[in-house]
DNA sequence: ATTATATACGTAAACGTTTACGATGTCAAA
DNA sequence: TTTGACATCGTAAACGTTTACGTATATAAT
């Protein structure tokens, strides 16, 4: 089996307090039998047992992430990038990190649960709020440390990381009237998604801001995936006179949905029709046209919600518990069109 | 503090071995007793800790996985179905999922090390898998379960699924030639990577099998990201009368900077050049014109080695210790353009 | 020489489980 | 009544750490 301290202590014939001090740098050992401890250890091949100290130090040096995962078939940029930044953010500081992948639903608190109730994690990273969200009221409740990538609508406080989805909005649709569009489309995501209402918002401001009236058959609501860009264009684009002149999705792969349906419909995007997306993925400057998008940090903010948490976990005060980010406006060919 | 077996003892004034038995349904405890048992701990919202029973158990229902990250911008939708179906084959058995994010290069093993000796995880899962691969090694040698998602150049038996680039490669490439293409360039991934060493054997054997010959200046390597598909276009766009009139590439976001720079040749992908992916991400449908592309069924991969790893981890023998998958064709407009 | 202080180390309890083993009580068979 | 079998439960060790506390020795101060 593996090593552990007391194959030490009996190698030297000490004890495993003086192994364990020896080992953690503590004090109250003579650097001759330190040194000793550090050969035969790098000899044996010592690793310690992280759940004996896990229990012992009533920390895990972990913390949690739980995916939200919508069916199979789920292939987002986004958080491959995010992941990315959480990881390594939480690597510098050697912590693991757990995650798990469950569908929003009922079922979705278990999951929580295990990790908050079990001791499994230090500490929670919620990405994806929702205007309700029973995730952050329970980590509320329970106490428990977490940081989120998103804001809710009951007026709770707690750590979160956010761009302005408002702002980003406001930024996109502004840009698209000042090409001339007066019917300008919205592909928003489902109602429940605090960004939605931000960005609904923003979308919102910008059109009165310019004097032009709202259209409730101009917003339309999908589920972030590529195919509910491509329906929602397939409606759209059949309205005849009614037909939006631009359109702007709330994240880039319903916008490449959206370009492939116009397409479809004798649409050249950038040149019959803008379309504009959502958090400027790697790819939106691959696209044909190039697509025109809200950038998001996406790897910043996974390192940011990851150090703000690690900062909680050491009891630190947070400099600025709540950080809201101002997205910029990537301007490519997809909006060319002037109307 | 959270609650523990001893209260549940002392409030019940039985031994915490009664209560153990009780919660986890062992013999040996009156069924009356079960219940006043069952019924305290959901009162006081008994929840095991999962470091102690790691200690125990000896074992930690957990299965690492660690992402081989290049650089910030990370951004693989790939990976995000690859861990969609391995974190939902693990939820359903009920383990938990170690994340870690690492740089290949010579600290890479420290992250496993990490694992594997900390007895963090029961097994771990490998991706991405090279032709000298020092983690396969490594885990052979210390006898810890894993399973890898591809296969090495080194004769060592361990399990894995893959799916049979060769195959992939010979299928897309005769595609092309079927179509008339005589100078078909291939953009592959890098040479230690193991599927790029199949995939380069049947682009040559296709060229083989139909008497055309290999060309080295037709083969680049590149880094996965659409950049590299982009700037290999570039060069190979360039090369006038030399240029290949269709180009395939070992994974479709390289596909889809190559149809990129494509365009900016003046080049229409689909009419004047033909350009083909692998891997057949949700994106490919979409794109302009949709990408011809090999197909990966990446989520049943996700949950095939994991599966596999359960299987090792119950000791149960494996049905299939090596699953080589046989990757389909997916034509689409990319490849319209016949010489 | 005595006392005080520091250094080096060991002892043992603790973290929260699981489980082998032993103790007690009950009941039926001999 | 004795014996055994069985059900029910408690005791205690174990998993591998960390750490408060105690003890022995050496050194310095009085």
């Amino acid at each position: 089996m593996s090593v552990t301290l007391q194959d030490i202590a009996q190698e030297l014939d000490v004890s495993i307090a003086t192994v364990s001090r020896a080992l953690r740098g503590m004090p109250g050992v003579a650097e001759s039998t330190r040194q000793l401890v550090l050969k035969v250890a790098r000899e044996q091949g010592y690793y310690p047992n992280l759940a004996a100290q896990q229990l012992q130090r009533q920390r895990t040096n972990t913390i949690g992430f739980i995916i939200p995962t919508f069916g199979p078939r789920f292939s987002d940029p986004f958080f491959s990038e995010l992941l990315a930044g959480i990881g390594n953010a939480a690597a510098e500081a050697e912590f693991d990190l757990l995650v798990s992948t469950v569908a929003p639903g009922k079922d979705e608190l278990k999951g929580y649960q295990h990790l908050v109730a079990g001791r499994r994690v230090d500490g929670l990273l919620v990405v994806r709020t929702r205007r309700q969200d029973q995730r952050i009221a329970y980590l509320l409740a329970e106490g428990f440390p977490f940081v989120a990538f998103g804001r809710t609508d009951q007026e709770l406080d707690f750590p979160y990381v956010d761009i302005d989805g408002q702002q980003g909005l406001f930024k996109v649709v502004t840009h698209l009237i000042e090409r001339g569009h007066r019917r300008i489309a919205f592909i928003n995501a489902s109602e429940e998604l605090m960004f939605a209402q931000h960005r609904l918002t923003g979308y919102r401001q910008a059109l009165a801001a310019h004097g032009l009236p709202y259209d409730d058959d101009l917003v339309r609501l999908g589920g972030l995936v590529e195919t509910d860009g491509y329906h929602a264009g397939r409606a759209l684009f059949c309205l005849g006179a009614q037909m939006p002149t631009a359109v702007c999705t709330s994240n880039d792969l319903m916008a490449l949905g959206m370009m492939r349906s116009a397409r479809e419909c004798g649409l050249q995007v950038g040149v019959d029709i803008a379309i504009a997306g959502f958090d400027d993925i790697p790819l939106a400057k691959m696209t044909y046209p190039p697509l025109t998008s809200v950038h998001q940090p996406i790897y910043q903010i996974g390192r940011l919600i990851c150090e703000k948490l690690l900062c909680l976990l050491r009891d630190e005060e947070l400099a600025e518990p709540q950080t809201l980010l101002l997205p910029e406006l990537v301007v490519r060919e997809s909006t060319d069109y002037r109307v």
